[in-house]
Formats: C-alpha cells, sequence, structure tokens
DNA sequence: GGAAGGCATTGACATTCATCGATGCGTGCC
DNA sequence: GGCACGCATCGATGAATGTCAATGCCTTCC
C-alpha cells in the first residue's frame, strides 16, 4: 500500500502522533507528512487561512476570486485540504460549501507538544 | 497582531503567523507554507523524531545508519530543516550536530491555535 | 606538510507537484 | 426533455523535489 492510499483511507490529520513519540514507525512519519504536504503550499495555506477567519461554510464560487486561481486548482487545492483531514466539504445544491475541521487543527496542536508526552 | 512579513531570508519558524490571522498576507502564506514544506517529507519528521527523543545534540555519523539513506542525502534533510528554523548546528570538531530548536516547536503549536488569537 | 575522515555541495536523474484549458458530471430551472 | 451553471476530473506541461555517486572543503592527527 503505497502511502498516497492511506492518504486516501485514512485522512492524516486524524491520528497524527506526536513529533515527539518514541519509536515512531515510518508509517507514522508518512501519515504524518500527509499532513505537513497539505499545508506545504502558499495557496493552501490561504485557504485555511480564509475558511478559519469566515463564521462557516463558504463556496468555491466565493473562493475562486479571492485566491485569483482557476476553478480547477482551486478544486485541487480544496481536495488535498480535504483528503489531509482538515477540511469538510458540504454540497447544496449546485454549490460545494467548504469549511475548516476545528478538531484537526486542535490535533496538530498537540503533534509539536514535546514536554506532556512524556507523561 | 504585528505577526510580520518577515522576509523569506530569515527562518521562516520564528515568525509564522496564526492561521487564523485575518487578512493574512501572500507573503505570510509563503512563510508559513515554507516551514511545513520542511515538514512535507517522511525521512525529515523521522529526523525531527529522533533529535526530539535524544537528549541533545546527534551526530549526523549517528543519523545516517538510522535512517538508511545516503549521507549527501542527510544532509540535505538537515539542510532543509535548519534553513526553516527547527534545527540548530554546532561544529564538535570534524563532526557535524544538530538539535531540535525547541522554541520554533512551540511558535509552531501556536499557528494551530484558533481562538487565542481573537484577543 | 600530508593523509584520513566527516560533512557539504554539485551534477544528474526520476518522481512529484502546481497550474491551466478542456471536458465530464449533477443539479436546478425552464 | 433540454439548457445553464457549478464543481470535479483529465491531459499536458513546466517547475520543484528527493535521491545518490562523485567531488570539494575543512578539521584533526601523524
Amino acid at each position: 500500500m503505497t502511502v498516497k492510499e492511506l492518504a486516501l483511507t485514512q485522512r492524516p490529520a486524524e491520528c497524527c502522533a506526536p513529533l515527539v513519540a518514541a519509536g515512531m514507525s515510518g508509517e507514522d512519519a508518512a501519515t504524518t507528512a500527509e499532513v505537513f504536504k497539505a499545508l506545504a503550499d502558499p495557496n493552501r495555506i490561504r485557504i485555511v487561512n480564509l475558511l478559519a477567519n469566515a463564521g462557516g461554510p463558504v463556496c468555491v464560487c466565493d473562493l475562486t476570486p479571492q485566491l485569483g486561481l482557476s476553478q480547477p486548482t482551486v478544486s485541487f487545492h480544496l481536495k488535498k485540504l480535504a483528503t489531509a483531514g482538515l477540511l469538510r466539504r458540504e454540497q447544496r445544491g449546485v454549490w460545494a460549501y467548504y469549511s475548516i475541521d476545528r478538531s484537526a487543527l486542535d490535533r496538530l496542536a498537540t503533534v509539536f507538544r514535546l514536554e506532556e508526552v512524556r507523561a
């Protein structure tokens, strides 16, 4: 099973092991890297920022002009973020609304905690 | 909330704006993405994990066998992490010792805090 | 000074990625 | 049914990335 297939079936952001976890397996490392790959692009950071500031779900049709990217490119980035488990997708008629998965961000914050993990 | 437009000339991990910062500039997004790019590779995650578990600085000669990568490749990854501000380099005679920059990880944890930033 | 060894840099190569135009798929409306 | 529209997928392409062998630089030791 390749890393990419793993990402598609597991939503990496739901399982990230802390960076300090002793004896982290290669699989853990790959899963964690998948989440950061999703955030390793300026436009995707902007998307997360926009959605985090928006009160709720935002239509793709609203994101596209703000980002200054083509519609396929925006879809491409949204899919990456959603596959990583950072965004949620909601269909409203013809429109697709995306929103931040706050619990995923909360889990990500804990990945960097070093001391608490020792317990 | 002047979380600056610290140029890319400086170590990205030293300045990451919170993901929820309103009106994040394209430059902020690029800087933040740089840090995540450094973490967007399984082998670099393993390096961070190894260094986080080690009590202190670790010699490159000790990292190479644990990672199962060639020495140039390990140097390549270490440089990426150090440039991002996540690692510190220390020369001890012929050997180069790398260690985790804990304050950088602490700052990264705050990037994902959503509510506290509103203040 | 010369040899040895640890690490960084270079060059080359295959892979992955970001982007866009064109196209396909569903939904809602006439 | 048929049209319009929003979004996803496909195909292509240029750029960036990860990897290693070869090489260079620098420090230490003889």
